[in-house]
DNA sequence: CATGAATGAGGTTTCATTCAT
DNA sequence: CATGAATGAAACCTCATTCAT
């Protein structure tokens, strides 16, 4: 009833992994709507069949691939500032230097658009991101800053307010970098950035000895 | 000189108007490819037909409503950087509580999520949106902090970086309020953060009367 | 060193007939076209690929089931049609207590339901079914009415008729079963639905001694 | 609105009746799954999106035609069974004839098939058969048994079997129609067929005048 | 012999765009 | 100018069939 074909090896176990990684790309370039099921099996070496062999929809690939963005290395990050002992300084300079290093050496990036540009359309993406990422680092920061409030380290103010002080122009460079820069706009060093913004900040934030 | 002509004559000119401001709360909604041109006309009681009248392709509408969407409400803000004429920390209190204003007054939130969302797939626009809008607040912001440093108002580091610095936070609330505010997440008070987040970026950047 | 159980030993031989039993079941439940090849193999518990060892195709699976499914069990209501010698109502009698029989305990009624949804795309098997069974059967059964006819124990009518007449109620009280029991429809007895529905049609259809 | 009008292109009101007698006859001679809508469409001298405008999936049409194929003018059948006051011999007879009729001049024996055929994937539809024209049918039929019975003028016995046996050899005639005639084999005179059985029958249901 | 991962043609469904009215 | 029925090119998804292991 169908016809013949040929075929190729059989890699069950890395499967997953590679169409996640191809759809990765797709859809950081295309956006969801415009990605197409062809584009990403043909990234991943495979047959469009094949990509049903290991996910149902091609929503399913999406979550997969935004799920899987939320793993990279920021739980470390996390765990560094729920467990962070010292002065504050010293936390937020440990912090912005190693979110500025992920955010320049992964592709978090692309799932950002992803997550802000699909929002509406996957809120239990955009309710996993919240909760188990953004939502927790701010929380997580806000708790920081509270405590370094209460020993007198740091001005008065929203905790929370002050956690997106500092975390922001991260945010915001990494944005500039998918949106700008493919169209020719000059791009920022963010590590600079970070470094110059954090004292900048810090400068600010902390309560001056009188 | 002409008299006035008759009534619906005004609102075939209003037209066009009214269908990129349908198809702005369709696109905010959806994002461009699960906009239907069916919800549009419909939301702007036009035919689907009246559509094409006005605009030749649906990507047309969107280069509208991304064009429309945001720089009439900007311009003022801009040109009170462009021209602000005393002290630094004057211009970066007018113009935070001016972005806070408009940030919570416009929908500019649905056209950057779009932006960020679809620049790849509609470079001309993040060229728009980058050489009319935000490369110019940058530019223009990097320079009245280049010119405060010049006057050693501003404590030395990249201008770029300090204006960024200065304007992120407003930025990533709008995102945040377009991401995760629908699905229950805590709001941020734009406003206030905006008052705080200004002093304390104010008080580290400038220079320390020794 | 142990010696290896027996339990690899497949009854090669009876593989088909597995195969068979279990397309059975799935053809009979889901119909030609929405069986699965996957669901087939795993009710026969064997691979996919198996299958093919011994079909050549989804069609000749279904040629097998329909083939077989109804042979054995009519073949000797058949032979009895044929070979009865006695007075008409004694066959007319024998006759439809042993098609309520088979029909009662056999799942002909899957067949059945088969045959008729897909004779306009598998004309052979209709063919095969007409010239094997039903065919034969109603003729068989016109041949014995004529016969009581000659004899003047059976009223004038077509011989052919006749036949349809005695055997149609067992026929969609099985079409019933498998069309709206399921869905709750009262069901038919079919052995009381047989002894009173012969002894009606036999009062009417005997001459009657005048 | 009116007249013999255009027959150009704009038929908005004759399409979803010319759509679904396209696609009866598609499903009849294709069956549910073997049906594509391609066929559909193109018998029915539209395009494949046409078709949707009307109706949502190719099930919906399925579940049209099968609900149109409900209507036939066994109503009137139907209401004569509800109030028929005459003696029983007469209503059998009106009945028999009437339904012969209708399965003779009305394509229901494809609908027939297509229930039988689709009963296990479409219940809705077999409950819909059932519950307003077969069971309905059946239930009248037995109904004026009972009464006949009351009345002493037809033998004891389960009215819905009687019922059955009266009005079976019809149904199989359709069937008969359906699935052998196209392969050659020799069809039922189905009105000689109705007089023949309806009078066999009653000489076996009525009581004897002893 | 047996397995089951892989293939890809084929079918359904969507929706921007057109054009007769 | 307006309308909205109609189009048809994609795009997603299914599943019979194959073949490397």
């Amino acid at each position: 009833m169908q016809a013949p074909g040929p075929k190729f090896r059989r890699r069950k176990d890395a499967r997953p992994a590679e169409i996640v990684a191809a759809a990765f790309e797709v859809f950081a370039e295309k956006g969801f709507a415009r990605a197409k099921l062809d584009d990403i099996a043909r990234r991943a070496g495979v047959s469009k069949g094949a990509v049903y062999l290991y996910f149902e929809t091609k929503e399913d690939i999406f979550r997969a691939v935004v799920a899987q963005g939320v793993a990279p290395s920021f739980e470390a990050a996390l765990t560094m500032l729920a467990q962070h002992p010292g002065p504050f300084p010293d936390l937020a300079r440990a912090l912005t230097e190693r979110v500025a290093e992920i955010v320049g050496q992964t592709p978090v990036g692309g799932v950002v658009k992803m997550v802000i540009g699909e929002a509406r359309n996957f809120p239990e993406l955009a309710r996993v991101w919240h909760d188990q990422l953004v939502g927790r680092a701010i929380e997580a920061l806000a708790g920081a800053v509270a405590a370094a409030q209460a020993r007198g380290e740091v001005r008065p103010g929203d905790p929370r307010a002050h956690a997106l002080t500092l975390i922001s122009p991260l945010l915001v460079g990494v944005i500039w970098r998918e949106t700008f820069t493919p169209i020719g706009a000059e791009p920022f060093d963010l590590p600079a950035l970070a470094r110059l913004h954090v004292e900048t900040v810090l400068s600010g934030m902390l309560e001056r000895a009188a």
